[in-house]
DNA sequence: ATATTTTTTTAGACTTATCTAAATTATACT
DNA sequence: AGTATAATTTAGATAAGTCTAAAAAAATAT
């Protein structure tokens, strides 16, 4: 049984691996949970010890096929209840990441199979990202970041990779939801940034900072 | 904010004062939360320290407003929490506890809130247990303890005051529900055992430990 | 290829939450 | 009332999780 800060830990070497697959770095891990890196390296010889992770002085940390499947049950739970508090509650995508940051620690497989089949087995969360099933296994689904489509692409919103609140409260006031069309108009070579229509009627300029943390399904 | 540790022990002088009023002992909590009484009295300066309980070496402790009304917030959520379990996610009464146990500690007002509403305001836990409302309110009822009864009596079941699983899997067995009507077909000099009808058909001897931890409203 | 900078680890300290064993205080019983 | 017993507290220890400052290793830049 892991205490919650392992399984922050875990966690934080799941998603930095996510993007790139090479050993993760101790400041990166610090970085990513607000801690100091010297309690990193103390949490990363504790992981290594319980076979969770792989760890060598000064090269950075990968996750064992156990520590995998244990962050991958996190990232489960983590989105399960996201998709409860928005689906159920009547939270707004904004509100749910810190609550559900403290509802993944609940221990209890018979919940989180039970809530899934509450929920319907959904396979996406309110903020896009793929839920994996009971085996771990995620939805895969061909994807584009927003700031890679041309002039004259239409596509359809499918997720975001920036959960903060003032990030997800600004898309509200662009209008961008998921499933919303979205269609470039005209890209800037200037700043790469957009104007485009969303939905059937606003139409908004949307810089590359932002673009950049958009999905769309091209369309 | 405060430690789970010290949340729960809030909720054990809470639980202990509900049925005596006097002060509570350190042992009384230390049994309660199987912890050595060491340990207890170190957290009882704590909160003390903290305002959240009145507490005189050797002379046990009681809580204050602000302590008494968090430890009533706990009691909302932990409540809220079961009910939530056994109406939505389809968990039977003796498989809630251990899980409520956790997610009663999951700090978000709103979420309480929004849960309460979900739920469409319940009043009484799966157990039979008032639920406090936002401002901290019991609903107040007139109930008996089963082993009050007399021969010819008969009451409807409305909670228990044991939540071990091993108890209520046996009430299960003896067709005890909530809901459910109960006569006292006869009582032995003996031991006050019972002999009743419960529901429909069924028909028992009820032993004294048991019939000691059933509320019913009598008809 | 050496020096500078950055990253990481070690060392040592602190807090919370526990424990056991010993000392102290309160209670209960002749 | 005085003593035996029970309850409680104190003292001292341990483990987890965190920190800062210093030392060591790795990366980078001239």
């Amino acid at each position: 049984m892991l205490t919650v800060s392992e399984e922050n830990h875990l966690k934080a070497i799941f998603k930095i691996s996510e993007r790139n697959g090479t050993p993760v770095s101790t400041n990166k891990i610090a970085h990513e949970l607000n801690t100091a890196a010297a309690s990193v390296t103390d949490m990363l010889k504790r992981l290594s010890a319980k076979k969770l992770i792989k760890y060598e002085k000064y090269q950075g940390a990968h996750l064992t096929e156990q520590g995998n499947q244990l962050a991958t049950r996190l990232v489960r739970k983590h989105r399960l209840w996201e998709t409860f508090l928005v689906e159920k509650l009547e939270f707004s995508w904004d509100e749910v990441h810190q609550i559900a940051e403290q509802l993944e620690h609940i221990q209890s497989e018979t919940l989180t199979e039970r809530l899934d089949a509450f929920l319907d087995y959904p396979r996406f969360d309110p903020h896009g990202d793929p839920i994996p099933d009971r085996n771990g296994k995620f939805t895969l689904r061909k994807q584009h970041v927003l700031d890679s489509l041309e002039q004259g692409d239409t596509g359809i919103i499918i997720g975001v990779s920036n959960h903060d609140t003032d990030f997800l409260k600004l898309l509200d006031e662009l209008q961008v939801k998921l499933g919303v069309t979205i269609s470039i108009l005209s890209k800037f070579d200037y700043d790469d940034s957009l104007k485009v229509r969303i939905g059937e009627s606003a139409e908004h300029i949307i810089p590359k900072n932002i673009s950049k943390n958009i999905y769309v399904k091209k369309a």
